[in-house]
RNA sequence: GGGAGCAUAGCUCAGCUGGUUCAGAGCAUCUGCCUUACAAGCAGAGGGUCCGCGGUUCGAACCCGUGUGCUCCCA
């Protein structure tokens, strides 16, 4: 077969994702073998594959495709997230664009565009996920909004209404007025802004013309005052107490109030009171029988009654009131002020807490066997820092506002009376049996039920996810939960740990009675080179569909690995798919080589001279596969992925192949070629779970394969101890050419030039079976053993063996090698120093465990005959 | 304000239970090579106050304290 000058991966990528899908790799169904099952995290409906999913489901596929390889029935769910608020917002524009405005056309005709929208956009991402190489099992395909999925939301719903831990109640939220729906408190993120923090005056009702200053960042809340608040200590006010001052520009009379909450130090240690638009205002209203003056519309227009500025933004209200209150000379003075603003989380318009009617859910007893499970290694983190952030969470735990005042979601299953009665049922006919059992009076007059507008949470969903995705609600007893449930690793990334990761937790217990996974593996942040987080709004994340029809889904896999140590953060960087590339391209190189043997082959050659390498490169590959197992299982997977790069490209290219290597046209022996094209394979085998495609591509054309005979599903071998003599000589032989060729180097050897190579040594067998090796390698004539010094020779110690180099080329400099010997012995002598530092010290020898201390006696015995060495070749130059 | 983490070669980072796998990898740099699969390569080399200070220990990049600088999370 005539191989392409590179590895063509537009053809291998597409070619080999249909055969694996087609001979049904990816599918899983319960057998005798134990399982291995992750769920994805569910990406965004709206969403397009980034960076950041590009190392997500990387890490999930290299775990998967490594279990397949290791006698697990693997199974990876995927499936999609209904992403209420993101989604809705996208119709919404959709709808605009063409016309139409959401709330004329009402709540059926807008979820048929929803679902219209999501059939349309809603596949594009798990497409994605295929052209990376996913090893899904795409017949589970999931959303968290089928039919099925729908109806367990609502039971989870009903369930926790009915054990007390779902309640309807009037708190403050934070409001996004822009997607006008109440947000979780995990939904808003707090920013560092710049504003101005405003002096206000108001008037003290009284004879005389005295005043109250206050201080604050939201001049438009004035309106919605209904109280000043001082420190009962603070002297400044103390005269004050029983009095009232006037809202400015409406006049309102407001008492001034004492509550020992107040900061006296803050502004003037005055503060104004709106307990309709702030959770400690609204804590003191309560506190003091405040009364509530909501100034705000659902859009962040001010309502009727803040009485001025009606349906004016607040923001353009900040100002404007500035500009009044100035003019009536009630602003004492301004300054600029940093402070901390919440922002909505998908809309990122600044958050107006807000008085309002809403579902929680309370969570305190579900939090307990969730702290429990990762307090007790149950469930394990890694990396194990996010603990800490988890306890910290699920400790201070807050009841989770679960309603949203959207239409694409769960609608929330609870029916209303016209007597303002609440149902809160499965369905509408069970509401209306409830209805009938509580008010018989009132059954036969066909009483209309109005269900609640809004939806729930799309985390409310997606809590159930690693149960549902296996049909808990409607099977509880099912095959495939018993097999698959607790599933084994949830890979995802730190930002969700309380959105997701300590609410799935949660759900598991609550509902199943069990973890819903044995370990979660945090990854790092994906960030372009200057360390910014990359994100669509920066607009400094490559377009990844772009990046993978490019350079091949290998490539982009290997560059977003090889820079991510376990957990951390990972600096993007272009130059990084250089090495990806130059990595296929070599293991392309070395295919082309061993197959150029193949039409080479001798049976029955004599090649007991390469017999050394052989043996030597199984002892790496067994060694470095247990490494990489190891790495495996602690999550390093960037480590391993270096350590078969490292294998593959040192070990084998650079050392074993040479070794092995026939000459120009010459033949090679059958069993040498079987055995390299063994090698090979489990080469290939270590690093299939990485690089997929290419290594599959290579593993057909190393030999022909059998149907079935695929390495996606090739079980990895189960290797002996390594034989550490075999291992410790091929250290030694590296040494020794390594050395000879630096010696030759600075001697001005060109690559060409022959040399005779003399070795004094007492490891004659050793030499023996590298010596055709070592002779290839160092470019020598001849080899031969001494016991004496080689006149005219270049001298050179390597561990405790002297090697002379005769070379008639050579330009030979004996005050350059004794000077190289010189520094060699004062480096040595001054290790041995400290080394006896140690063993003379008596508490050394006392306290150090017994191996350490042969290891120092054997480095000493080591320096020493080397030193040995090295005089006597310097004693003959 | 509370919490977590980081600081090691020019850059990005490994370094696990304190002790020759202890000062490492990749990239970058320098030297020599169009050598038979690979110049997208080969063969070599140089490069370090392990952030500062103090402590524990026979022994510290590693443990403790402290200072400095940075990052993230929560309120």
């Amino acid at each position: 077969m005539e191989l392409g000058k590179n590895f063509e991966h537009k053809e291998a990528d597409e070619k080999w994702y249909k055969h694996w899908n087609e001979s049904g790799y990816f599918k899983s169904t319960p057998d005798e073998r134990p399982p291995y099952t992750i769920v994805i995290p569910p990406p965004n409906v709206t969403g397009v594959l980034h960076m950041g999913h590009a190392l997500n489901n990387t890490v999930q596929d290299i775990l998967i495709r490594r279990a397949k390889m290791t006698g697990y029935n693997t199974c990876w769910v995927p499936g999609t997230d209904h992403a209420s608020i993101a989604t809705e917002a996208k119709v919404v524009n959709m709808l605009k664009e063409r016309g139409i405005d959401k709330n004329k056309i009402g709540r059926d005709e807008f979820m048929k565009y929803a679902w219209e929208w999501k059939e349309k956009y809603g596949g594009i991402i798990l497409k994605q996920l295929e052209k990376l190489g996913c090893a899904c099992d795409w017949d589970r395909t999931a959303f968290t909004m089928d039919e099925g999925y729908y109806n367990s939301v609502i039971r989870v719903f009903v369930e926790l209404y009915e054990k007390g831990l779902i309640y309807r109640g009037v708190k403050m939220i934070n409001w996004d007025p822009k997607a006008k729906t109440a947000l979780s408190d995990e939904e808003v993120n707090h920013k560092q802004t710049n504003s101005k923090l405003y002096y206000v005056r108001y008037k003290i009702d009284g004879d005389n013309d005295e005043y109250i200053t206050i201080a604050t960042v939201r001049p438009e809340t004035i309106l919605g005052d209904t109280a000043v608040c001082v420190h009962p200590d603070d002297e400044r006010y103390a005269h004050l107490i029983g009095k009232y001052c006037f809202i400015p520009l409406i006049n309102r009379r407001v008492p001034i109030i004492f509550d020992e909450y107040i900061d006296k130090e803050f502004g003037t240690g005055a503060l104004k009171v709106t307990p309709a638009h702030d959770i400690n205002d609204y804590n003191l209203g309560l506190k003091h029988g405040l009364p509530v003056v909501d100034t705000l519309n659902d859009d962040g227009t001010m309502s009727e009654a803040a009485q001025l500025y009606i349906g004016q933004d607040r923001f353009a209200v900040r100002k404007k009131i500035i500009e009044d209150l100035k003019a009536i000379n009630a602003v004492v003075k301004e300054e600029d002020y940093v402070n901390q603003v919440g922002f909505s989380e998908r809309t990122d318009v600044v958050i107006e807490p807000r008085l309002s009617m809403q579902w929680w859910c309370n969570m305190q007893q579900m939090a307990k066997p969730a702290i429990e499970v990762v307090e007790n290694g149950g469930v394990e983190f890694h990396p194990a820092k996010f603990r800490n952030t988890y306890r910290h969470w699920m400790g201070n735990i807050k009841d989770w506002c679960i309603s949203r005042q959207l239409w694409w979601g769960q609608r929330i299953p609870a029916w209303y009376d016209a007597e303002g009665g609440l149902y809160v049922a499965r369905t509408s006919e069970e509401a209306h049996k409830i209805y009938n059992e509580k008010k018989p009076s009132l059954a036969d007059k066909n009483p209309v039920l109005r269900q609640d507008d809004d939806v729930l949470d799309t985390w409310f969903s997606s809590w159930l996810w690693p149960m549902e995705v296996f049909d808990w609600n409607k099977n509880p007893d099912n095959k495939d939960l018993k097999y698959y449930y607790p599933t084994n690793t949830l890979v995802t990334a730190p930002e969700i740990i309380f959105f997701w990761v300590a609410r799935m937790i949660m759900a598991g217990y609550e509902f199943m009675g069990e973890k819903p996974f044995d370990k979660v593996y945090f990854t790092g942040i994906v960030r372009d080179k200057q360390g910014r987080k990359m994100s669509k709004s920066l607009g400094n994340s490559p377009d990844l569909l772009e990046m993978i029809a490019d350079q091949g889904a290998d490539v982009v896999r290997f560059s977003v690995l090889i820079t991510s140590p376990a957990g951390n953060d990972l600096l993007f960087d272009d130059a990084q798919l250089e090495q990806g590339r130059f990595f296929c391209n070599k293991l392309w190189n070395a295919l082309k080589l061993v197959k150029g043997w193949e039409g080479r082959c001798v049976d029955g050659m004599e090649d007991s001279n390469v017999k050394f390498a052989l043996d030597w490169m199984d002892a790496r590959l067994a060694q470095v596969s247990q490494e990489v197992t190891e790495m495996i299982k602690e999550f390093r997977l960037s480590e391993g992925l270096k350590t078969i790069y490292s294998l593959i490209w040192n070990d084998f290219c650079s050392w074993y192949l040479e070794w092995v290597k026939p000459g120009m046209e010459q033949p090679v022996s059958t069993h040498v070629y079987s055995r390299t094209i063994n090698i090979f394979e489990q080469l290939l085998q270590l690093l299939h779970p990485y690089l997929p495609f290419i290594t599959e591509e290579i593993y057909h054309i190393l030999a022909e394969r059998q149907t079935g005979d695929d390495l996606i599903v090739k079980q990895l071998p189960v290797y002996n101890t390594p034989d550490a003599d075999t291992l410790k000589g091929g250290l030694l032989l590296q040494d020794i050419i390594t050395a000879v060729r630096d010696t030759r180097n600075k001697n001005q050897l060109k690559p060409k030039d022959t040399i005779k190579l003399w070795i004094d040594t007492p490891h004659h067998s050793f030499y023996e079976s590298v010596l055709d090796i070592l002779r290839r390698q160092v470019n020598a004539d001849t080899i031969g053993y001494t016991t004496e010094a080689r006149q005219g020779c270049i001298s050179l110690v390597v561990h405790t063996d002297k090697l002379y180099i005769e070379a008639a080329a050579a330009t030979i400099d004996p005050t350059v090698q004794k000077a190289q010997m010189e520094k060699d012995i004062i480096y040595l002598q001054g290790f041995i120093v400290s080394v006896d530092k140690k063993l003379t010290n008596e508490k050394f020898v006392a306290n150090a465990k017994p191996e350490v201390i042969d290891n120092e006696r054997k480095k000493r015995a080591d320096a020493v005959a080397k030193i040995q060495t090295l005089e006597e070749s310097m004693a003959l130059l």
